[in-house]
DNA sequence: TTGTTCCAGCTTTTT
DNA sequence: GCTGGAACAA
């Protein structure tokens, strides 16, 4: 047996974690310490040497893509094909237990996932169905407490009654949500989570199978867990000890989205014969790189404590630009980009971080200028882009009639004359009886009570589905979703010049078939469920794997948070400055503010040889003219690792551009300030203003004398090109 | 149904 | 100051 390829790459530190006998073990693995080299050959390690079936394994970590990196690396080590293994997120992992136990975790078979953006419109559909006004219960709010709810582990039922009016609405809402999602065979991306627990927590025979299976279990990330997963991992493991997790309490950086670093002090506390190992010896940066980043994280209180080392040298000094103006910031680092390329760098080592993405704006525009191609992460992808979701939806009717949402999103895109007030009898009429979208449409239309148009429009989309779901029976996937595409009438609707982009939509949805084809269909794992239904869930749960590949040689742009867990040659950290980084709303909690330094630490150690720190002295924010001071951060870097960069030559002086104001105030012909005019609908009124010219001339004007039997009009502002007034 | 105006909001993000 | 969504007029 060839060990010394599991054991020889590794560092002392790293060989003593991976070749610990079996036992809980947390390993506190610094930035660029080797983290997911531990994970992959302790796994590796477990496999050849402790002959665990590959079977025996889980691992679980927070996105598909470091999934998808763990199974290769190990794939590459062993030699050997990993589909035995379940590696995967959590939400995969719980979507896969959720599949298999559907009937236990009290799931109809073809329960579909829907994401964040679904979930936004159940959400409003119910505050409109409770009758609860937006403005008051705003739905963000609403969604963020019911994710915050079940992140905790907490149903609407468990919920104590509580005086508090608002809480009491609340809690109202999360029951009718939960009634909504399982009615409609819904699951939401934190019901994935917490549903897998209770499955867990409620079945002991299916809790026992999977303690049996899984006999080591493996975290990545375990900083970023939060409660439920926390919970559902003790649930498999406890009295095992055999959980092994690997993370960081320096870049503890989603606070904010629930997880909970306490995680790591009640891993200790839970598994009393736990071992902990620290990773600090360095793989990634210079000497002075890694001075930098130490030195800002030990300004934290209540550390575990890590200091990170390298064995390569100091390397350059770190650079602080201070820079006149944004613009000037984007030119100096544009500048030193065009220099790094001029030196035979390449785009792809170099990335400009910022804190918020708003800050990217700049960059674009000076590095389009300059003809350097970049690439700015985050932005819309693929699965989730309009035409796209439309079309699932289709698809996900087909497999599920009582999906509403899917119903809501599809039965007039593309028009074909369903209106508002058709809909809203449909809604009316499944409220009423506690059915879904579906049925009530039917149920209208046997009522006889639509107009003939309405039921003939109704009756075609209802037919629509059924047609094309009974046509692509028997078809391969990939036929499938392109009948549904056709059929459906998306094409031609987005073919039409009026919708902007209309010819990129339908590249967009010909790629979609161009997905399915692709989609490969693990049957030996998924044997639960048919193709289409795993497609959808794959779309839903894994879409993020299919946004660009880096062949491209681009300057990479991306925010803080983004970046982790990436390197680059040169890195630039723009924004540094108090109320940007660290960002104005965690100025005055100590906590959020531990919180930025964690993520300065986790920016400033990704840069493997150069990094520049910049500030703007001055900054347009908001449409304002801001002075921001210099972030704190800077100051907690050493000085004699730092070098400033002084001003060059041809600083842009502020140019102060005088917009002429073209707004003519003239009234031109008959109208005039203050004439009393007359309107069909409105009444009689008073012209207050006037403005624009030509076609694009309005008036203001107050109604204060109304037509028989309404209300006064107010203050109203109406084209003259189209608004029939009579002068009085 | 569509095009416009109005208005709030304005960190970070994966699943 | 810009942007996205809602409200409103036609």
């Amino acid at each position: 047996m060839d060990i010394t390829k599991i054991i020889d790459p590794l560092n002392d530190a790293q060989r003593k974690a991976v070749t610990a006998p079996s036992q809980a073990m947390l390993v506190l693995a610094g930035a660029g310490s080797g983290k997911t080299r531990v994970l992959v050959h302790r796994i590796a390690w477990q496999i050849q040497v402790e002959n665990l079936s590959p079977h025996s394994i889980l691992a679980v970590t927070f996105t598909n893509k470091a999934a998808k990196e763990m199974r290769n690396r190990i794939e590459e080590l062993l030699d050997i094909p990993a589909h035995a293994m379940w590696i995967g997120t959590f939400h995969g992992i719980a979507h896969r237990l959720l599949r298999r136990h559907a009937k236990q975790a009290k799931l109809p078979e073809t329960f579909q996932v829907m994401d964040s953006a679904d979930q936004l419109r159940v959400i409003k559909r119910l505050l409109n169905a409770l009758n609860l006004a937006e403005d008051k219960w705003p739905p963000r709010q609403v969604q963020w407490h019911i994710n915050a709810q079940k992140d905790e582990g907490v149903r609407a039922k468990h919920t104590i009654e509580t005086r508090d009016i608002y809480q009491q609405q609340m809690l109202a809402i999360y029951r009718a949500y939960e009634q909504q999602c399982d009615q409609a065979g819904l699951v939401d991306f934190a019901e994935l989570l917490l549903r897998a627990h209770e499955l867990l927590r409620d079945n002991p025979d299916v809790l026992d199978f999977y303690r049996q299976r899984f006999r080591q279990v493996h975290v990545d990330e375990f900083q970023d867990t939060n409660t439920i997963q926390y919970a559902w991992l003790r649930l498999l493991t406890r009295d095992s000890d055999n959980l092994f997790v690997v993370g960081d309490d320096d870049q503890s950086i989603y606070g904010w989205r629930g997880a909970k670093i306490e995680n790591i002090y009640n891993f200790q506390r839970h598994y009393a014969n736990h071992q902990v190992i620290k990773l600090e010896q360095n793989y990634r940066s210079t000497g002075n790189i890694l001075k930098a980043a130490n030195n800002i994280i030990s300004v934290n209180e209540g550390r575990m404590g890590k200091e990170l080392w390298t064995d390569s040298g100091a390397g350059e000094l770190l650079s602080l630009y201070a820079a006149f103006n944004e613009q000037d910031e984007a030119y100096f680092v544009v500048e030193r980009i065009r220099a790094w390329i001029g030196k035979n760098g390449s785009c792809n080592d170099v990335a400009i971080l910022y804190r918020s993405n708003a800050q990217s704006r700049q960059f674009e525009e000076k590095l389009m200028t300059a003809g350097i191609p970049y690439r700015v992460y985050g932005g819309l992808r693929f699965f989730d882009r309009a035409e796209i979701k439309t079309a699932l939806a289709y698809l996900r009717l087909m497999t599920n009639r009582d999906d509403d949402a899917s119903f809501e999103r599809i039965i007039n895109t593309p028009t074909r004359g369903i209106g508002t007030k058709t809909i809203d009898d449909i809604r009316a009429i499944a409220q009423e009886h506690g059915i879904s979208l579906w049925t009530a449409a039917i149920d209208l239309i046997n009522r006889r009570q639509l107009s003939a148009r309405a039921s003939n429009a109704l009756s075609g989309f209802l037919h629509l589905i059924k047609c094309v779901t009974e046509q692509s029976e028997g078809l391969e996937l990939y036929e499938k979703v392109k009948l549904t595409i056709e059929k459906s009438g998306l094409i031609e609707f987005y073919q039409k010049a009026k919708i902007d982009n209309g010819e990129e939509k339908v590249e967009n949805l010909e790629e979609l078939v161009n997905a399915a084809r692709s989609f490969v269909f693990d049957q030996e794992n998924e044997e639960y469920l048919g193709e289409l239904d795993m497609f959808l869930s794959f779309a839903t749960l894994e879409s993020g794997d299919m946004q660009g590949d880096d062949f491209d040689d681009c300057v990479q742009l991306m925010t803080l948070h983004s970046a982790k867990g990436l390197e680059f040659k040169l890195v630039f950290l723009v924004g540094m400055e108090e109320g940007l980084f660290p960002s104005q709303q965690s100025l005055d909690d100590a906590g959020r503010l531990e919180e930025e330094r964690r993520l300065c630490y986790v920016g400033i150690t990704r840069a493997m040889q150069q990094l520049y720190l910049s500030y703007a002295e001055s900054r347009r924010l908001y449409g304002r003219e801001t002075y921001p001071r210099p972030s704190r951060f800077l100051r907690e870097i050493p000085a004699e690792c730092m070098q400033e960069i002084r001003m060059r030559s041809h600083v842009n002086q502020p140019v102060t551009t005088i917009k002429p104001k073209k707004e003519s105030l003239q009234a031109i012909g008959r109208y005039k300030h203050g004439q009393r005019v007359g309107h069909a609908k409105f009444g009689e009124g008073i012209i207050l203003q006037i403005e624009g010219e030509g076609a694009q001339e309005r008036v203001q004007i107050n109604f204060n004398c109304a037509p028989k039997g309404e209300k006064a009009a107010g203050v109203k502002w109406l084209m003259l090109a189209y608004a029939k007034l009579d002068v009085l």
